[in-house]
DNA sequence: GAGTGGTCTAGACCACGAG
DNA sequence: TCGTGGTCTAGACCACTCA
């Protein structure tokens, strides 16, 4: 027995996927649409949800739900951010010390100067990723991985989990929809850490993509 | 102005980390933190639906809210499932030809023979993962990647989205919680494409890990 | 000010688990 | 049978956008 709203939002994904509701127009309002579908609000909300995180729909607070253009996107490549044609990144810097979960991540003893990057990524007018970047302070002149040269190995681990309303409010996206959150750790040769990330990309507009390459050695131990 | 479901999944989440909650204890019923909270039970649900997608609780129909023990997040390394003790999986094989988006994922022609195995894996009772593995037929004897020689790359995408119906009830979890949803495709020494994989993995007990080595050419090319 | 989505309320009814 | 969580209802009130 299907719920009601997975009934409802197959029947609207249907109508995008047909192009009854074209890319970047507007659904008529929650109450209509509750109506139209004999349902409450709350569960016509829950409805949009899953459109929503599917990316098919965007809420936009105040002016309605919009079919989302040609769902383009952001593909983060393991190690470094895609460069886009209209992606344009806005950094704040500050310095200071190493503290709780800063310390085993980079490996570093506690209050150990560092600089933290905030990046966040827009792509036109919408933010698109949220990033945390630290790097020790005597690594100077500081410079951003994808830039730097001496690196032996990137760890990235992803979870899905829902945003923290800070999180929510700077990406601008509801805060009962999933991100991804990626710890990205980086080692240079000799095994040090040179830097640590936090990354968040909204789970209905982001994609992680990681390439193994398999060496020789390891095929060998694999089979 | 903090909304009322992340003051009170605050509160919670600091009994349980001071430990006035203990693991495997079980929680209130939702009426009666409702009533404690001063809340409606929707909205206390909504913050319950917090915790768990953080892992820190577990929902059981019929039974109530439970504290997780030691959480413990099975951890996807890129290639292939880790083994852990406790970790049994079920296979279920099945003969089928490809369609729909299996076509530009295997790079096969329509209705080329594939044999698809189905892998759920449990760790105690609970379920923990399943994923769908596509091999073309003629690569006989079949066998999953993490037991094959031979690859040259894997190229994995993950995102985060919410279960379908059917992910949920298979992997016993709410259909409100969000999944990874890990797109999986390996291939040869030649670029042929030897098995393409969809995994599922529940947000709040997974996490999946990449490792990128980097070699010199690639360091000189990002220079 | 009118219309929109965001949050919350105070219930109802159903499905599941255990005795 | 009883208590639990799962779903849904029919509203209310607030915040935001735009004319």
């Amino acid at each position: 027995m299907p719920s009601l709203r997975h009934t409802i939002a197959d029947d609207l994904r249907s109508q995008i996927a047909t192009g009854s509701l074209k890319a970047g127009e507007r659904l008529p309002s929650e109450p209509r649409l509750a109506t139209a579908y004999k349902v409450s609000t709350p569960t016509l909300r829950n409805a949009l949800a899953l459109l929503q995180a599917e990316g098919l729909i965007e809420k936009i607070h105040g002016k309605g739900n919009f079919v989302r253009r040609p769902v383009h996107r952001l593909t983060y490549t393991g190690g470094r951010l895609t460069p886009d044609a209209d992606l344009h990144v806005t950094i704040r810097i500050t310095n200071l010390r190493a503290r709780g979960g800063l310390i085993p991540l980079l490996k570093v003893p506690s209050r150990t100067p560092l600089t933290e990057f905030l990046c966040l990524t827009h792509q036109g007018e919408s933010p698109h990723s949220l990033a945390y970047i630290y790097v020790p302070r005597d690594l100077a002149p500081v410079e951003l991985s994808w830039c730097r040269t001496g690196l032996a190995a990137t760890q990235e681990t992803v979870t899905a989990r829902l945003p923290t309303p800070e999180e929510a409010s700077t990406l601008q996206i509801s805060s009962m929809l999933a991100v991804l959150a990626i710890t990205r750790v980086s080692s240079d040769t000799t095994g040090r850490v040179v830097e640590a990330g936090l990354l968040v990309l909204p789970g209905d507009r982001s994609n992680a993509l990681f390439t193994t390459h398999h060496t020789t050695e390891e095929r060998e131990t694999e089979g």
